[in-house]
DNA sequence: CTTCATGTACTAAATTATTAGTAAATTTAG
DNA sequence: CTAAATTTACTAATAATTTAGTACATGAAG
C-alpha cells in the first residue's frame, strides 16, 4: 500500500517557499527571519524543514562559508498556477470558470477588487487579439 | 506542542465529500459507488473515513433500518469559499485579484473559458449596479 | 434454529508531517 | 591554545493521515 507523496507543499512547506520567495535566497537564519507566521520556530526546526524541502527537490543549498544558503527551486508562478489547477481540479471539476464564480460572488470582494478583476480579464483579452 | 487541525480538509475527505455532495445523502455503500477516483477502496476504509468526517463534525448520520445514512453538514458552496480565502491568503497575499492574475495568464485556458469568466464578472458588476 | 450476509465499531499498521533536541564540526574571541 | 558560539547532521517524539482487518451484532434464507 504505497501512498505517494502529493506533489502539493503541505502548510508548513509553504510558509517557508513563501519566505524563501520574498527573500530569494538565504541561510536558515535568514529564512527563519523571514517567515511571517505567528508561531516561533527553533533554529533546528527551521533546518530541518528547510532539508526536508531540498530533499523534496523544492529548493536547493549550496554552501558559503560555514552556513548553507538555500534556493527555491521552483518558481512561484509555477507553484501558483499548480496550486489553482489542484483546487479547480479537486473542488470545481476541472472547471476555472466555476472558480471564478465562486470568488467573485463572495461578501467581502469589494467593489475595487471587481474592477481590479475585470481589467485583469479585458487586458488578457485583448492581448490575445493583439 | 499541540498542532491544531487545520480547517481544511485533506485530500481523501475532500474526494469523500465531494462524492457525498453529489448524491446529497447516502449509505457507506452509496457513497463507495459515487467516489470518482481510480483507487479502489474497501468498504471498511470507506466505513472509517467517513465516521472520521463525522467525528471531525463534516458530516452527521442518522439509522435508517441497519445502516447509517451519511449527509454533509457544511455546504459545498461555503467549502468552496473557504478554500479560495485560504488560498489566497497562503500564496497570493490575501489578494484575489492576484489569484486571477495568475489564473488567467495559464496557457490552457481557452478563449472560450475566458470570454466565460469576463460574463462572469461583467455580471456580477452590474448586480451589485442594479 | 442455524447459517450466511451485511453493517458498524474498534483496532492496527504504515506513512507523512511537524517540531525540536543532541552531537559533532568549525570558527572566533580571549 | 582553550572556551564559547554557530551551524549542520542525525535522531526522536508526537500527531495526523490513510488504508484495511477483526469482532460482533443483526437481519434474512433455508
Amino acid at each position: 500500500m504505497v501512498r505517494r507523496r502529493s506533489e502539493m507543499l503541505t502548510d508548513v512547506e509553504l510558509e517557508f517557499m513563501v519566505a524563501l520567495w520574498e527573500i530569494g535566497t538565504g541561510s536558515v537564519r535568514d529564512v527563519m527571519g523571514a517567515l511571517g507566521g505567528d508561531t516561533k520556530r527553533a533554529y533546528t526546526s527551521v533546518a530541518t524543514v528547510l532539508k526536508i524541502l531540498e530533499d523534496k527537490g523544492y529548493v536547493s543549498s549550496a554552501r558559503k562559508d560555514r552556513s548553507l544558503i538555500y534556493s527555491p527551486v521552483i518558481q512561484r508562478a509555477d507553484y501558483e498556477g499548480r496550486s489553482l489547477k489542484n483546487l479547480s481540479d479537486s473542488l470545481f471539476g476541472g472547471t476555472p470558470t466555476a472558480l471564478v464564480a465562486r470568488l467573485v460572488d463572495n461578501e467581502d470582494l469589494t467593489d475595487e477588487m471587481i474592477q481590479e478583476i475585470k481589467e485583469i480579464i479585458d487586458t488578457r483579452i485583448r492581448k490575445d487579439d493583439g
